[in-house]
DNA sequence: AGCCTATTTCAACGCTGGTTGAAAGACAAG
DNA sequence: CTTGTCTTTCAACCAGCGTTGAAATAGGCT
């Protein structure tokens, strides 16, 4: 058992994924990770195969975790519902409530990944790639299931609302103190139960309307 | 007339952007700007005061235009309805919109550009400050606009709402060809048409269902 | 013509980046 | 105690970074 190694390799990986969320990928230096690691620079090369393998690792870590969670939360509404379909703000909501979940449990921890998943997602050069490769699978799942809260809803309304919700989703928990300034105080972006109270509406609301059979031909 | 060289201010200018856009500030090198905008290193440092200032620029340059034609969108919109108020959707549609019509008239700069700004707004280091500094004053008087179409509503909806509208928005103009992965393209990320149809919609909506004075107390 | 200023080039400085090879330490098995 | 393997440290390499000072060029005044 290395669980003495297996130990210092999670502080790296927590150390990177503090600095990568914070400053971006290339701007942190693999000296500062392991300053903050407490640990010497040679040895992120012994756990790791350079500084892009790294930052892999540390998307890849609670990828896995995060997938399973929310996948757990939409068998669980479908399993609620055995004979009609699932209303899609329930559907929405087992999306983030796993999220808002994990906030609680370990804020620190969980904060900084979904800082850096918004980076990822924003950038032209990871965004279409890697946000593909770690989450695809289960962004299908829950497209299959709004497809069928939506029968009658082209394929095309449903991608693109869940562009939207996407990019809603991603920058409201990277917290980066933009709504803070904006509302000169009266919204926090840390305030996790006024993202529950208010985000699956709203998704869900945008979902229903771009489905809504009026002005299309 | 320092015509030629603010052409070449110009073109620094250009590469920076694209090459700004496409890696993020830390992985772009000067040298790699020059080499673009086809100048010497040097004159990087003749014509701005440093990488950063350089930075600052380029968001600078376009931000004071869009900023403009964005607001005469608005005062168009508001002068059309003279006694009632605009509806939630044409407001948005007056946010959208010119950005739509920059992307058509010159699409590789805006692109660039707006693929920038998606970066900036998602990064905790500059997402609150920067967009402040740079959007605020404009994003106050849509606020005021949106207060003014939805009067019963709180602030804080409204301001929640527009954090979600600027998440949904400035990934969507990124085009980080996410959405057609994911969608194994039937939708394409470039199709300024379809955001048009579906975004002011899609965000209007759920505008409209967070102030909705339903199960709140 | 010569001059003056605005612009552009050249060559370099000091420093830090990612990465590596070899040596040292830890520690379990024999 | 010795051996061997896993983990950690030390010291260094070299390419490339942001930045600068001084020299070259260009182009409008007088």
């Amino acid at each position: 058992m290395a669980t003495k190694a297996q130990a210092t390799r999670e502080r790296i990986l927590d150390a990177a994924e503090a600095l990568f969320a914070a400053e971006g990928y290339a701007a942190v230096t693999v000296r500062q990770i392991m300053k903050r690691a407490g640990a010497d620079v040679a040895l992120a090369y012994y756990h790791f195969d350079s500084k892009r393998d790294l930052f892999d690792a540390v998307l890849m870590r609670r990828a896995e975790h995060l997938n399973a969670v929310r996948l757990e939360a939409l068998d669980e509404v479908e399993g609620r519902h055995s004979d009609d379909a699932p209303t899609v703000e329930e559907i929405i909501a087992a999306f983030t409530n796993p999220l808002l979940d994990l906030l609680a449990e370990d804020h620190e921890a969980w904060h900084h990944y979904m800082a850096l998943i918004a980076q990822v997602n924003n950038s032209p050069e990871w965004g279409g790639e890697l946000m593909t490769r770690y989450f695809d699978p289960l962004v299908r799942r829950f497209i299959e299931a709004l497809r069928k809260a939506l029968p009658h809803c082209d394929e095309a309304e449903i991608f693109w609302s869940y562009h939207f919700l996407s990019g809603a989703l991603t920058l409201t928990f990277a917290e980066t103190g933009r709504l803070d300034n904006l509302s000169d105080g009266v919204c926090r972006s840390s305030d996790m139960a006024s993202i529950a109270e208010r985000m699956p509406a709203f998704l869900a609301a945008g979902f229903e309307r771009l489905c809504a059979p009026t002005t299309k031909e």
